[in-house]
DNA sequence: AAATATCGTTCCAAATAATGGAACAATCAT
DNA sequence: ATGATTGTTCCATTATTTGGAACGATATTT
């Protein structure tokens, strides 16, 4: 019983649990809030919600504008800006999403696993005018990214299926895979080619391949990250991304070397 | 008494401060920090920081590595990249980036007053920096920026002076400003331009032009943001980044004026 | 290898801060 | 003007944090 089960266990830190939960429905509200609008979304009572808005924007996190709208605060760009630059596993694999770059003038990114979702970490984007709205520090679910499946090729296939057993499957595209047996049939190429890719599953327009970075080191097993390199599907065909398969698959091979030479031996 | 006088008066937000204090320790160091790290840092009793750091580690604000150290947590990504895609002053202020940025090959920043500090952003640059990623979101003093100096501009005197008479001005190179009475006399050449000079006051090897946005709203006096071209000085000399002041201001004003009619009117 | 210092974790009565209901003030719509 | 909605303040009750000390686990020294 030394674990907590998982099931939906959302617990409330205590004071910061509430405080982070109202600090989310400002973040990630897609316009700017009242404080009714918190105040209904987050059913708490009228005292409690004023007073802690008061203590969030005392320290920075949003922001009270004149108009009365609450917003997400500089504080938050702050804090992030130095956990980024800071980031030793990112550090590490700069160089390469470089080179990979310059070796296919395509879009890099690296990702990790978080929770159900997966979080960009760094890219490298290429000159052309495409815009992928991919973003440093966005979350998106696992299962309709190649980074995400990628990832997940590196979890044993138990922990694996428990983790998709919890996914709730959304469709973005037409494409998107549709549920956990999809998911996990997908799992098995991806095992045996050592490379995932993205058909348009997340956004339309938008495929990739993706390859997982390797674990060497046995104690670090918590972080599951992966590479891929991404573009418009009208200018490269999926063949052409796989032909990159081997540069990609060699890139993250040197990344989790590299990674297993700085990090693992430590203490 | 309507306004706490702000002199020196760090009040801690109760509970939410004293965590944001161990966040800003474990975010602001330069190297991983250890429980024991943290803890006499802090100068707070061994349960409490135990307890805190718990919480924060809870809530993904910061991660406890396997080798016994915090880092910031990923969390803190997420919420930024929120709060930036979605800050209207940056979108609005995007494609005047870019524009600039084409007519003069150069990097170009988009930078806010907050506190006694200059934050970033927003950045356009140029083809060789990859490692300025990692300038958003960061805070630089207000008196060795280019930013900083033109976004004082827009204060009213008495206001600049007040604040000035608060820095503590550090030495980042032999050309930053050393004192009060230093800066009061460059800000009168600035608010006489209309635009600013960082001559490596901050970063040996780099300087830049700036020039303050306008705050066409009246109501709107809070935020007070600036523009700047920066260079290698080595590549770019001052005369040719004064050559690029009439291009500057002109987005600037562009901005201003684009910021009032976006949010302006507004309620 | 034993002894010792350091580091990290857990526990609990006392102090403190958050809670939440209601009354109050300000603003908006009719 | 009037009534409805929105935002702010107050305070006894409640729940959380506090901080000291004791404990086990690791490193370091003798």
């Amino acid at each position: 019983m030394a674990e907590a089960p998982g099931k939906s266990g959302e617990k409330d830190t205590g004071t910061l649990g509430k405080l982070m939960r109202l600090l989310d429905l400002v973040a990630e509200a897609d316009e700017p809030l009242r404080f009714s609008d918190i105040l209904s979304r987050s059913g708490e009572p009228r005292g409690s919600v004023h007073r802690q808005l008061g203590h969030l924007a005392e320290e920075g996190l949003i922001e009270l504008q004149p108009d009365g709208t609450y917003r997400p605060g500089l504080r938050l760009l702050m804090l992030a800006s130095r956990a980024w630059s800071r980031h030793e596993f990112r550090e590490i694999a700069a160089p390469y999403l470089s080179a990979l770059h310059e070796a296919t003038g395509e879009t890099v990114h690296l990702g990790l696993l978080s929770g159900d979702d997966v979080v960009y970490l760094d890219k490298v984007e290429s000159r052309q005018a495409v815009r992928m709205h991919s973003q440093i520090g966005r979350a998106s679910p696992i299962y309709c990214t190649g980074i995400g499946k990628a990832a997940l090729s590196l979890l044993a296939p138990e922990e694996a299926s428990r983790r998709i057993a919890g996914f709730t499957f959304r469709r973005f595209t037409p494409a998107t895979l549709s549920g956990p047996e999809a998911l996990e049939e997908e799992l098995k190429v991806i095992r045996r080619d050592g490379h995932a890719f993205d058909r348009q599953e997340h956004e339309p327009g938008i495929h990739c391949i993706a390859a997982p970075i390797p674990r060497l080191t046995p104690g670090r097993t918590e972080t599951a990250a992966a590479l891929s390199i991404a573009g418009p599907a009208f200018r490269i065909s999926l063949k052409q991304l796989e032909t990159w398969a081997p540069e990609l698959m060699s890139a993250a091979r040197a990344i989790g070397e590299a990674v297993a030479a700085r990090l693992g031996p430590r203490r």
